[in-house]
DNA sequence: GTTTAGCACTTCACCTGTTTGAGTGCTAAA
DNA sequence: TTTAGCACTCAAACAGGTGAAGTGCTAAAC
């Protein structure tokens, strides 16, 4: 019977993680005669029945019907993870594939995270996705206006994780040497050290009460600098191969589909989510573990992506339940780790920097 | 019988348009009975029955089986777009909403389009579709250097089309005042006036002779325009919404779905398709008039958008063929339209544009 | 006390044949 | 040229039967 600490006896495991295997395998429910006969379970499918029984009483198991085999249940699968999990050793195509990315021609932060998710769609068969989150923790540390004429600049921001922003800003009149200057120097002043929350309107009346400057300069500085924090204060998350989800019989009922399609849409929830995850390691949520409920059935598995000590985004995958776990988790682990090295080491390689779109007045 | 033009009777018609109204509204095949009572058709079920065949040998009309009513056929859906489309009039709720587009925030061409088809995906039920495409014709028209100091500064591209593209640029090195008025010069006569395509190893090898300035120098730049230009050239497709098309039972063939979703994620056909299209009108692409032959059954709406004259985008609609086309179209347009004036409308209005990140050598 | 063989029972999946209803094509009459 | 009538076709829905997989339980074996 049950040990008396709640722990399951080292036989129960064997048999948990044969039938969590199996169910991996094959994706249908798995019976007392295939452990048996398949696992290297050295007792007759009735001792196997009684501890399957059990199992499901302790809730790791469950029975889509009377006389179909075990299934895994959500918590079944959560020990399974966090207690069994064995290394996948990756093959070497996996390793090569991998490898490849680094050989992506320099790109920005969100191209590369895209092709590291549509790697991880491809390496895993699930659907890859990539999160770009909230710099919550960013705040402005300095402006730079460079004046292209004496009538329009070029705003850079640069914030606190060494991301800047740049505006092409026009003005309606001509600024003298003297106003430029004290325009970047009242930005300085007033504005720098503040994070993208604490840019609110109190603050900035603050600082048009101190500028002294004219108002006609300084209104369309301040809605650049609104439009810019708050792009900077997007998230996005993207999936790739939402498709590949529809091999899998979980998914075949289209009703189900449609509802965790509408959640994946919903991209908040996914976004507070990583938000909220450790940045140390491999995210696995399992089922109704995810806050997004429609997403039961699915499981997310993530990792975040590093610059310079700070998350600048997230890659993972999202797949059924049942998913090779092991397999899934390394390649991820990888992946991530090997991006974030290379955000990393690209930054010392190169002086190029991403850049964006300016309008300019006149082709 | 036929005429001999090869043109369709008015009773053909009449019935064709019928039996594609029925079908629209109600996605079953259509009988000839159901004709015959709901339709203003003052002929009996069997003379019906008779026009029937006939438009079915002449492509209009297919049979499932030998015993169900019929059903448009491509063609069939092509005549009633392109000869009996009838005028939709929006409701005041579908007004009320597409005029509620105008007070989106100023937001970059990106955002807007993308808002755009999310609100077209809300209002026809339909996968919204946004483009972005390839700006093919766009050249660059000239170069501006804007030194930060000494050893940085920032590129600004100005391309024909009034866009401009901006990369911040440090060098490893001080550069002199004079060398940077040289590099600027030298930019401005080797590769102004060439388009993205042309920017190639030759031309830039000839400049690099050209120039006599340090390949030290050059060689960053070069880098960077080379990205640059990659950057202004990709297009990308974006959709809203793809879980709307799961309540529609032509798709509830899971394994149709599945082929459509992967070829909307081989963006470039799309993309192609978009670049192709007619600029001053509604496009249509009915089933396998596109492209994509795995985008059969479905059919793709769109119309490009502008600013200042040039295509900068365009949003639509992907749904199945059968789809109230008259609505869809009515919605796309003003939709479409209402974008490119708000598009141009804003340029007026403000000086702020769209700009991007840089990285910033220090936090 | 633990394990196992045996057996009755349950449930689903599958196959079969039958019925039903919608809709057609054809023919002959109006 | 149109229409009424009728035989025919086909898919979908229904009902019953069978078999396989797997369980739970009991009693015997270890």
């Amino acid at each position: 019977m049950s040990l008396n600490n709640g722990e399951l006896s080292e036989r129960k495991k064997l048999i948990l993680k044969a039938i969590i295997d199996a169910h991996i395998e094959n994706g249908e429910p798995v019976g007392s005669r295939y452990i048996m006969q398949n696992a290297q379970i050295a007792y007759s499918s009735a001792t196997i029945r009684n501890e399957m029984a059990e199992l499901e009483e302790l809730g790791y198991l469950e029975q889509p019907h009377t006389s179909a085999g075990r299934v895994p249940s959500e918590l079944g699968y959560r020990f399974y993870v966090d207690t069994m999990l064995s290394h996948y050793a990756m093959t070497q195509r996996e390793i090569a594939e991998l490898n490849n990315l680094m050989r992506v021609k320099q790109a920005e932060v969100d191209t590369i995270l895209e092709q590291a998710s549509k790697l991880a769609s491809a390496l895993t068969n699930y659907t890859g996705i990539s999160v770009k989150p909230k710099p919550t923790a960013a705040s402005i540390s300095r402006f730079e206006t460079v004046w292209v004429d004496s009538r329009s600049f070029i705003l850079v921001m640069v914030t606190s994780t060494g991301v800047a922003k740049s505006k092409f800003v026009r003005l309606g009149f001509d600024a003298s040497r003297e106003t430029a200057a004290r325009l970047a120097a009242a930005l300085n002043a007033n504005l720098a050290g503040l994070s993208a929350d604490q840019i609110t309107l109190p603050a900035i009346m603050r600082m048009e009460a101190a500028m002294g400057i004219d108002s006609v300069l300084v209104n369309p500085i301040i809605k650049c600098i609104y439009e810019t924090m708050s792009e900077l204060d997007d998230g996005d998350v993207r999936f790739e191969g939402i498709n590949r989800l529809l091999q899998y019989p979980e998914y075949a009922d289209i009703g189900r589909f449609k509802r965790l399609l509408g959640a994946l849409e919903e991209k908040q929830d996914i976004l507070d989510l990583v938000s909220g995850a450790r940045a140390d390691n491999v995210n696995i949520y399992i089922g109704s573990e995810n806050t997004v409920d429609v997403m039961q059935n699915s499981s997310l598995i993530f990792k975040t992506v590093h610059r310079r000590g700070h998350t600048v985004g997230a890659i993972g995958i999202i797949g059924p339940c049942r998913m090779d776990y092991s397999r899934v988790v390394t390649m991820i682990e990888h992946l991530a780790t090997q991006v974030s090295s290379m955000l990393d080491g690209d930054e010392s390689q190169t002086n190029l920097l991403n850049g964006g779109e300016h309008n300019a007045g006149k082709g």
